[in-house]
DNA sequence: GCCGTGATGTTCAAACCCGAACAACAAGTC
DNA sequence: GACTTGTTGTTCGGGTTTGAACATCACGGC
């Protein structure tokens, strides 16, 4: 019990400055980004944000179909927030579930044509939201320099479990 | 109401590869950080980021206390879901509400010793996080070109209400 | 074939967030 | 002072997420 704090205690390396800036500039950026693209989507078709992600992975991979779990690993949901999200959508219409032909227990989440008109009519409104708060205000080189950014720590916390 | 969609229709400037990569690796790293953080607060505090994020602001205000509507903006959360987390924090005896003498409808929260000596205690473990997989892997010039990319969104976002 | 281990997806209660509605007050105008 | 306008913080209902528990099935060794 005692030197589970060991580390801790002995070593707190705090943030500097510089660091205390970008963490919280990232975190803060974040939520008002998150907050504005909820908004959007919420006041063009209903959506939310979570709901319009799992519309785009199923647009974008082979017959529009994929396995409950590798979706959840995708827009990183938990198992149960996907269930109940893809039950949302399967009542609105926009996909639905069908048997995993390969494994009995597995179940696909397909989207439906009804899903793909929606979301042909709701990306280019959300792009463009995407566009004016971030992509559209930096360059080149800072959009590579923060994907690589991004990239390291993904791995990073993909490859810890 | 037909112009209403004109723009979006007419100008569907799509994101290209790089940028797309730029936008999925940025929210999925978010997330993946988040749920980390999350973790890592409720193991060792019982507490979750924006209880431990309203902590961080108070202890860095003058008096330890801070007005609720300022808060809210620092931490980027609703005003319900503030009155939520403090009366969620003043449970445990880590912050309390107190009269503001300037203004008869104003609030004030306010940090607690107890509330105090949980953040000394908590601060070092979530740190530890943050940098082991952020802050740690990311070179002087990355911090420094993602900080400035933050801020100008954060600017954008917060100009436009 | 038969366990043991692990993965898959769902269910449930609890916690949490959001937005609209609301009462109370501030500040300025006339 | 009364009136208007805007701000402050809470309340409430509905929707969402979480983590643990669970039933079901896959896969391997023996």
């Amino acid at each position: 019990m005692a030197y589970a704090y060991t580390e801790a205690v002995m070593d707190p390396r705090w943030l500097d400055a510089t660091e205390m800036a970008a963490w919280h500039a990232f975190v803060s950026t974040f939520h008002l980004l998150e907050r504005r693209i909820e908004e959007q989507l919420k006041a063009a078709a209903g959506l939310t944000h979570p709901q319009y992600e799992i519309l785009v992975r199923l647009s974008a991979a082979t017959d529009h179909r994929m396995r409950m779990t590798e979706l959840a690993r995708d827009v990183v949901a938990s198992k149960s927030a996907l269930t109940y999200q893809i039950t949302q959508l399967e009542k609105a219409g926009l996909v639905e579930r069908a048997h995993c032909p390969s494994d009995e227990r597995g179940v696909l989440a397909v989207l439906t044509d009804a899903g793909m008109r929606c979301l042909e009519r709701v990306a280019p409104g959300h792009v463009e939201v995407v566009r004016a708060y971030l992509i559209d205000r930096l360059s080149r080189e800072e959009l590579h320099t923060m994907t690589t950014a991004m990239r390291k720590t993904e791995r990073a916390l993909r490859s810890s479990h």
